[in-house]
DNA sequence: ATGAAAGCGCTAACAC
DNA sequence: GTGTTAGCGCTTTCAT
């Protein structure tokens, strides 16, 4: 049995015709060299018989070019990121690109190998959702067609897409506040990261412009995770304060918030509000139905593979932040209705 | 300014060395060629300098192998597929191998293109959770290793990883069953993939075992979306039939399902009792908390990986079908003590 | 209308 | 201990 796979060379072997003319018939340039109608039919034909594939390796080494771009995440199994990686290869795929994907587990150290392994694969360009917490690496490989999703760093002059985290978080806390709570706690995802910090900057603007006392507030947690919110809600629960809302920064966090407040034999919203950054399809069936803040997932993918490939077309970096918006439903209760 | 990337062609001139022995230096083979200390130091530090990357592209070619596993899913976004992806990238990673991610969105076609694709760019090794409805690309491409994982075509020789599918849902149907359910419907997903053809078997054997009448039941619905698991409960609760319990076949469905259920106004399990395949981490949230069959996802995953690594390296291929296990919550009544 | 030859960056067989 | 050379499969200048 013949290999498997048949290369340029053993076709034109077989056609007597040279690599070259072979080449240009299947890249499509027939025309443009004037390849004879006969010849033409003729490659075309021996080609789909031996189901000749073109070696992309050997083709992306002459041409510098490997239509695959980088995919970076911190964590796949976030439906968050899911999602964005989801309609981020639709995009990509529409246009003819393939994705490296990797996960980096919130690991600035695994992001930076990352990085040189992207840069080692020459990918034509990279999306990140970077870690957040530095940076040298994303300067270091700026040559790169680069844009940053969700995370960002503004000192960078890599263009970013993500949502008005600050504007955001405003909202929500608006929300709590005229809803009469004014003993709020914010557990927060990864502390420094932009989208963190943002989303904290929104709460505490809030809290100052409505007159709260920061002496009523709480802001804590450490990650985007499940057990983040749960190991810090119980540890909030076991102050026993008169803590009357919770608002937590992430999806994932609110899972977990609302597993401990329920183990802990508490109902939302009767004993404690919460409200949630970054809706997910499952929150109007939790119990309660979860009152959040949805991000515009698509959005965001769209405009990022738009402005990544603006980028590798040589024109402007360009960055956006956009809206996020309150999906209102029934896991936050009246404070001053008991 | 010089260009960013240096190659080894290029340290070797600055060196005055050849290209060779800096290859070799490069490569960890210094010792193997006895270079000399002194030579293998200088190397060293002028690609540290330099901040040398080898081209990967240039070194695939070279060596056929590009330390590359295509990973192909139906959706990403479906947090079983998620989940998946993520302990598998942990696994590919700890080997080294970077992951070329596509979506195929339950498309034989896209799989097909898929195919194409990973197929020209060299890829290692396949991972796919292939559609299911037709596998003829998959027999074309067998020659290079594959595993399928989730769905799988036994009559292939190419080595899956599954739950238990058939057992999973004999155990969910016989619970429904205990609970004195009798008039059952079972909303589908995929048509034709074996996973759903083999929870289907397992539900109609126990409704046999348990000698119920197969007029008493209903099996119906397309795919493993939410709109599925709407669409298919509205019209099931428009029949207006006795229907005490509904098992759904995926995570997806079953938010579907529940949606339409409290959108009618019914309550769960009071008003209709409902089990559903597939486990997430949010299900013990929900309103009910939802009975569900867990799928060993992690392992999955670990095993699919070991068994590729395996047929990479010339050992004999492996099949694995993983048990099921079933989570009790409180989506399910008995049907008895009304 | 077609072909010969060079080269992308790397590695390895074979020299010395 | 180190270098020369060839070649992975493809595209493209230059020649005819």
């Amino acid at each position: 049995m013949n290999s498997p796979v048949i290369t340029i060379k053993e076709l034109a072997r077989l056609l007597d015709l040279s690599p070259t003319t072979v080449s240009r018939v299947l890249s499509g340039n027939a025309k443009k060299y004037r390849i004879s109608d006969a010849t033409e039919k003729l490659v075309k034909e021996a080609a789909k018989q031996h189901q000749y594939q073109p070696n992309q390796i050997a083709r992306n080494l002459r041409l510098k070019e490997t239509n695959t771009i980088g995919l970076v995440i911190p964590d796949i199994s976030n439906p968050f990121f899911a999602n964005l990686a989801r309609i981020i290869e639709i995009e990509l795929r529409k246009l003819g690109k393939l994705i490296l994907l990797t996960d980096t587990h919130d690991s600035s150290d695994l992001e930076c190998e990352t990085f040189k392994f992207l840069f080692g694969r020459k990918v034509d360009g990279i999306l990140v959702a970077p870690v957040g917490l530095r940076c040298e690496h994303l300067q270091r490989f700026s040559h790169i067609p680069m844009v940053m999703i969700d995370r960002y760093f503004s000192e960078l002059s890599v263009p970013y897409v993500s949502t008005d985290n600050y504007a955001g978080a405003y909202v929500a806390t608006e929300y709590l506040i005229n809803k009469n709570h004014s003993r709020i706690a914010c557990i927060q995802g990864l502390v420094n990261t932009i989208s963190n910090k943002e989303r904290v900057r929104g709460f505490r603007k809030a809290i100052k412009d409505y007159g709260i006392s920061s002496e009523d507030i709480e802001i804590c947690g450490r990650d985007f995770s499940i057990e983040n919110g749960y190991q810090t809600t119980q540890k909030l629960l076991k102050q026993a304060s008169s803590l009357t809302a919770i608002f937590t920064l992430g999806n994932q966090i609110a899972i977990g918030a609302m597993r401990a407040i329920k183990e802990n034999g508490l109902k939302i919203p009767e004993d404690i509000s919460i409200i949630s950054f970054d809706d997910q399809a499952y929150f109007d069936l939790t119990c309660p139905p979860l009152t959040t803040i949805r991000q515009p997932i698509d959005l965001i993918g769209l405009e990022a593979v738009r402005i990544l490939f603006n980028l590798m077309d040589g024109r402007q970096p360009e960055s956006k932040l956009l809206p996020a918006k309150l999906i209102e439903r029934s896991s936050v209760k009246d404070c001053n209705s008991v």
